[in-house]
DNA sequence: AGATATTCGGATACACATATCCGATTACAC
DNA sequence: GTGTAATCGGATATGTGTATCCGAATATCT
């Protein structure tokens, strides 16, 4: 239902507003969200051109978040990487009865407005300071999950 | 965020419950709802292994809905083809904390609930009856779809 | 200025959803 | 039985989301 690339988005945010002081480099990122860093970094990306969060090059560098997490919500995020798609003309390519939606269609589009509307109504600092046993991102790397070596190409058979 | 086969799918039981003597052909379905015919043929199939519509081969044969419409739901027909999927545990490997959410994704399990609920609680009886101007498939085939071009790329959208 | 750490952005590979095609199978009509 | 209409099911294309890699650009530190 929600895509790969929306889950990786959000436990980015959320560890980066854990994150108070400067910059997290994606490479540590990646580590705290099991995100694949290459594809972290796209994602990453996204959000900086969404202007959600603030990159900077250079040693020290890395990402941030560019608002603070009471001004920022899921919804914002979500949109960044992968937009929730409202329903707003018949899907068949007569658009016959112009804004008007078949009973069907209406249907989907309010499902779709009721997860919109839970999104935009959750901001990022919610999801942080809930009160729960459970942090945020699950618990995450209590232990630095054990870099793999160098760089193990998967070529399962075969040298190189 | 709803897969263009669940379209698909719902369309062709909506033009479904539309008839109501006798099978209807694949052939005939594609056209009413302007779904691929080779393609349709597959979603049919789906919804024909979960027991939502049933299939007649031979002559006079095609596809027909297995229940009445006062009792199927929208949900049963999207979970045929393109089940929507809860999330019951953490989606970072380490089940850390067996089947408690961390808030993240206790929202986003929220939201998938909604979802659900809003499903579950409709019956296509109720989407072909709504009381609209439009009718439910959007008035689909007056004129017998006037073949556009070479071939236009149809619905830039992957959603609807 | 040079070395280093880091993001940026394009090229590429891979997997899966979407879509097409065609022969095999089944059922009815004659 | 034979012919015809229709689904069934596998093989195959195509497109898009997911993921990787690497060189270029940029900023900091010595």
């Amino acid at each position: 239902m929600f895509s790969q690339t929306v889950e990786y988005a959000l436990r980015a945010v959320v560890y980066l507003a854990g994150e108070k002081d400067g910059p997290a480099s994606t490479a540590a990122v990646a580590v705290a969200t099991r995100v694949p860093p290459a594809y972290l970094a796209k994602v990453l990306q996204s959000l900086v051109k969404a202007g959600i969060v603030h990159a900077r090059r250079g040693v020290g560098g890395g990402v941030a978040l560019a608002k603070a997490p009471t001004e920022l919500t899921i919804l914002e995020v979500v949109n960044a990487v992968d937009p929730i798609q409202r329903i707003k003309t018949c899907p068949l390519d007569l658009a016959s009865h112009g804004t008007r939606l078949c009973p069907l269609h209406k249907r989907l589009d309010a499902a779709l407005a009721t997860v919109e509307a839970a999104f935009r109504g959750t901001t990022l600092a919610e999801v942080v300071a809930e009160p729960s046993r459970s942090k945020p991102l699950c618990d995450v790397p209590v232990q630095p999950l054990k870099v793999r070596g160098p760089d193990r190409k998967q070529n399962t058979e075969g040298v190189f």
